[in-house]
DNA sequence: CCTACAATTTAGGCACACCGAAAAAGTGCT
DNA sequence: AGCACTTTTTCGGTGTGCCTAAATTGTAGG
């Protein structure tokens, strides 16, 4: 159970398990199809193979589910990207926008031996440059109590502690307008129908409004500052 | 122009020019299938299709040649890995030794821009851990005017300034020995026949005699410290 | 219940890089 | 020149991961 899998198996339990980080529906084979970039016939004949080889369960027509000893490789792969990603920011003078890309091929070359050098070097940190965090080498994950700003009522206030880092054309836009992690936000208007969510960028003097684009909302997680009853209420 | 090569591509073309880094004749079909480790009959195949890309030149039954094109890539991917070597010793605290094979899979996965931002980030350095030159991102290699101790005659006396990486185990035995890069060394007696080559390791009080073997006098080079008449005859 | 549509799987093929075995071409010796 | 031997190439075949097109299965609406 040492032999290593090929980069297109990473890349798919890496797949199943990023859809179930966020929220607890299981991946089908169209969204991982469409999530790794190929045809739904290469997903059946892949699943195939991964259910064979013991690291998802799988029957016909129903949805993908990592096994214990799936969960522990895209755990591995997760571990690895992310520690990528951060040693990009932090010691190559990367931009938040640009990692995402380079950790995806390099994440498939390192080797164990690298990857806890690494993250020895940079401290064992428990997040990444957008705020995801970091499994541990024996696959612990740091508890995160955030939510969706798409999700979240007027008059909440919070911190930003997570940016899905899978559109880099957002965090340039984001960048752009000065928004990044630990920014302090206060929802300030929710989107009626179809009209824009309004957030309070920053704090007292500086403060200042930002209509939030739908896909923003979505990607944008909020960690709450002060406890306020009712704040997570998800309408849809 | 830019589609990017396989990494097998790569290989062989890295491969090729490392043949005649440190000597001049060209490889052949076979010996390359020696290096690569795979048979003869897919380096006939592979070379066919390099020759097909315009990166080597090849007739049938000929040693195989690289293009000025095949030669930019293979200068490309040294540098490449010798840079991370250096990374991975000097900032991974990886031992020499170690560090072979892991640039081996790293070089096929960083990006042009990882590369830059490495070698800025490590102050441009001219020669990798094991003394091997690093060539520059336009293709310039460090001149170097070492010989391989096996190549010296008696009296002759150096520094060491290259150690070829290709045997980790001779590596670890080396470190062993307390011979590495910079280690002062005069040749006491060359091998008769088939006797040992022995050479006088350090300096002046903390001198002691080293019996080479064969192979480490293959892999060793030495930068003349004293213009000494003929110093470099290499008896066969 | 049964039909229409969507999701998934099966079937047949392709490109890549490899293999062993067999054929062909070069080389060296008398 | 001719023969033996080595090197290289050609030939047919493998496994992986992908594709398109054609079945199949699942599901929601009437």
């Amino acid at each position: 159970m040492k032999s290593r899998l090929s980069s297109s198996t990473e890349d798919y339990l890496k797949t199943i398990y990023a859809f179930t980080e966020w929220q607890d529906t299981p991946i089908t084979s169209s969204q991982l199809a469409t999530r790794l970039g190929v045809a739904n016939s290469s997903v059946s004949e892949m699943v195939r193979k991964l259910k064979d080889m013991g690291l998802v369960d799988h029957r016909p027509y129903g949805a993908v589910h990592l096994t214990e000893e799936g969960l522990r490789v895209a755990l591995t792969m997760v571990r690895r990207h992310r520690l990528l990603e951060t040693f990009l920011v932090n010691d190559l003078g990367y931009s938040w926008d640009e990692v995402h890309v380079e950790a995806e091929r390099l994440e498939h070359a390192v080797s164990d031996l690298f990857v806890e050098r690494l993250a020895a070097r940079l401290g064992n940190p428990e997040r990444d440059p957008h705020g995801d965090p970091i499994p541990s080498a024996s696959g612990d994950i740091p508890r995160i109590d955030a939510h969706r700003l798409s999700e979240l009522d007027p008059g909440h206030e919070g911190t930003i502690t997570r940016i899905s880092d899978e559109n880099p054309e957002m965090l340039r836009y984001l960048a752009h307008e000065r928004i990044h992690l630990d920014t302090e936000v206060t929802v300030v208007r929710r989107k009626p129908f179809g009209g824009p969510l309004v957030v309070r960028v920053g704090q007292h003097g500086a403060a200042r409004d930002f209509d939030v684009p739908d896909e923003v909302a979505e990607a944008v997680w909020v960690e709450s500052t002060r406890e306020h009853a009712g704040c997570t209420v998800g309408g849809s």
